[in-house]
DNA sequence: TTGAAAGCGCTAACAA
DNA sequence: TTGTTAGCGCTTTCAA
């Protein structure tokens, strides 16, 4: 290869190292000082002439010179770098998540790894040994779970875990998850406040964890509100809109008739949707609908839009950030936080 | 952190850095020997009595020793690393490819940095340069683009670029994409094949690339099949539900209607679906669909579940990999790549 | 104000 | 068979 390519400018040679990246070593030796000297230009620190500061600096520009992270790394004992083990194949749910744990790191210049480990354990823990090589400052770990999980491990001591959107069996670590029972409260509460009396609650299956908490989000509003849970009206099977169209079905064969659905999921909405509409009931005139996810795809193709929970995942990345940047400065977080989801109105639940 | 933390097992003092990560130095004075012996023991290399090999590699797994891979790739100067910058947010068709070119790495014990760069160039450029500071050995760029993109840089010298799902302006970078033509040729194909004689096409935005070359696709089937290309059956839009559902709508309107429709992704064939089914005519008996995409969120929850094709970028995503490889071994790739796309079919379009 | 040198953890060439 | 040492690129302390 480097035969073949055209001689770097103005004659210099550089290293052969990192396809001859310029080293500090370089600087020094084209600017004709010693390498203390130009570290110290390089890192604005110290005492030097203007005069000496300013030639280093040109001279590390016109090279292309940009600092070997490597081994600043390996001197500073930190690796400013983190890595996301993920479960979820980086899914819908993921996604928002590690994009805005991705951008909150990156203001602070630090490098995220992805891992991909797809609920298999052996490649859980071979990728959790390759990041422990890589002496990453912390570890972030995220799911679509059902439910806990068992705590990855065993880690370097003394190494920071969060899990996001996913939650351990240990009690000394952080996980931050979407309140769901809140975010099924405000659902509810929007429509008792639409004056539904009937509200009815299909959704996902019950061994998610999520599908108990917003089940019992809902009764408490019911409760509060002095509504009836009436027999029939709580409907959990898949997260699929084949469900949803079949509770709906389902619902409308029944001697009650709901005036109004929360879904655990915009897919069951969506398919509710349809029923209702071929069964000849208008949304939300006779029927109002409240999804969850705030999946654009979907509350904006069904008809009519859907009102739906946003679980603000990017606000939980973020914040899984804040807390990634708090516990490398050695703060000791643990605990599960569950943060606000918002309701997010459309027409299937417009006044 | 450090004193409140349990003093380590067996009164030993490990080192403070990386979180008191042991080091061969540590391995080789527990064990009695010299580091180099050490580390000839950990790498399988070297003439050495296999008792002191294994008294060391018991050591070695007892203190939980992990070899820093900072230092190993300053040593060797190859980070055994690579960047992906994504401009998609890592979205629904970034996602595969990414996630199956991080696994082929994985394989190869690499690991992979992901910076998102949401087409803004200030940050793609900031990723850039952080990924140059920690040298890694090539760098893959993805994105769902509607063109050509600049080329990044400028780089490291030398440095591997592969551009996938995206290309560049640049003769000497390798593109990966998906035979955008192709597919829409085993879409067409397959509807001319059940006999279908007037087939409309219903896609998105011009100003994509993928569009034309799907609408070269598609009138090339129809020459070679002597199947005529009837006035307004050719229609650009958005690439959405509404769109689906609008367009055919206006297929049904005009004078000549087709029995067979070729959508440029599933959204638009799922909204085609609706509109047909709700002017009461029966897919596929009256109208075959073809979507494209094959996203299972949307073929499988239309009514009738879509034909589809699929862009295989799991694939697309392995093959990037494996390029990537090749090209860190010292091969000069360079040109654009088409990978074929398959044809799913389903009940839009059985016979 | 500048230079010299030690050391971060590791590997590999050479010496013993 | 084992030990010693130079060096990867960088920062930092100490000396000049």
């Amino acid at each position: 290869m480097q035969e073949t390519d055209p001689p770097p400018p103005e004659g210099r040679v550089p290293n052969l190292a990192f396809g001859g990246a310029p080293t500090i070593r370089d600087v020094a030796r084209i600017a004709d000082v010693s390498i203390g000297t130009a570290s110290k230009a390089l890192n604005a620190g110290g005492r030097l002439s203007q005069e000496t500061r300013d030639k280093v600096l040109r001279v590390a520009r016109e090279i292309g010179y940009r600092p070997n992270d490597l081994a600043q790394s390996l001197h500073r004992a930190k690796s400013r770098t983190i890595g996301i083990i993920s479960n979820d194949s980086f899914g819908r749910f993921t996604f928002p998540i590690v994009e805005a744990l991705e951008e909150r790191l990156a203001e602070e210049g630090m490098a995220v790894f992805m891992c991909n480990a797809t609920d298999d354990p052996a490649r859980e823990r071979q990728h959790l040994d390759q990041l422990l090589g890589k002496r990453i400052d912390a570890l972030v770990v995220t799911a679509r779970r059902a439910d806990k999980r068992a705590p990855i491990g065993p880690l370097a001591h003394g190494l920071p875990v969060i899990y996001v959107f996913s939650q351990a069996d240990d009690p000394n670590a952080l996980s931050l998850l979407p309140d769901d029972e809140g975010g099924a409260v405000l659902a509810v509460a929007h429509l008792a406040a639409l004056g539904r009396k009937r509200i009815a609650h299909v959704t996902g299956p019950e061994h998610f964890e999520a599908v108990r908490l917003r089940r019992k989000g809902y009764r408490s509003v019911l409760a509060e509100a002095g509504l009836p849970e009436i027999e029939g009206f709580y409907l959990s099977g898949v997260w699929s809109e084949a469900w949803g169209r079949e509770a709906a079905a389902r619902l409308f064969s029944g001697p009650q008739t709901p005036d109004a659905i929360f879904c655990g999921n915009d897919q069951i909405a969506r398919g509710a949707c349809d029923t209702l509409r071929e069964i000849g009931l208008a949304i939300p005139a006779d029927v109002a609908i409240v999804g969850f996810d705030n999946w654009d795809v979907m509350v904006l193709a069904a008809r009519p839009p859907l009102t739906s929970i946003d679980m603000n995942l990017k606000a939980l990345g973020r914040e899984a950030g804040d807390s990634v940047l708090e516990m490398i400065a050695g703060r000791k977080l643990s605990g599960v936080r569950r943060r606000p989801c918002s309701l997010v109105v459309r027409a299937s639940s417009k006044p």
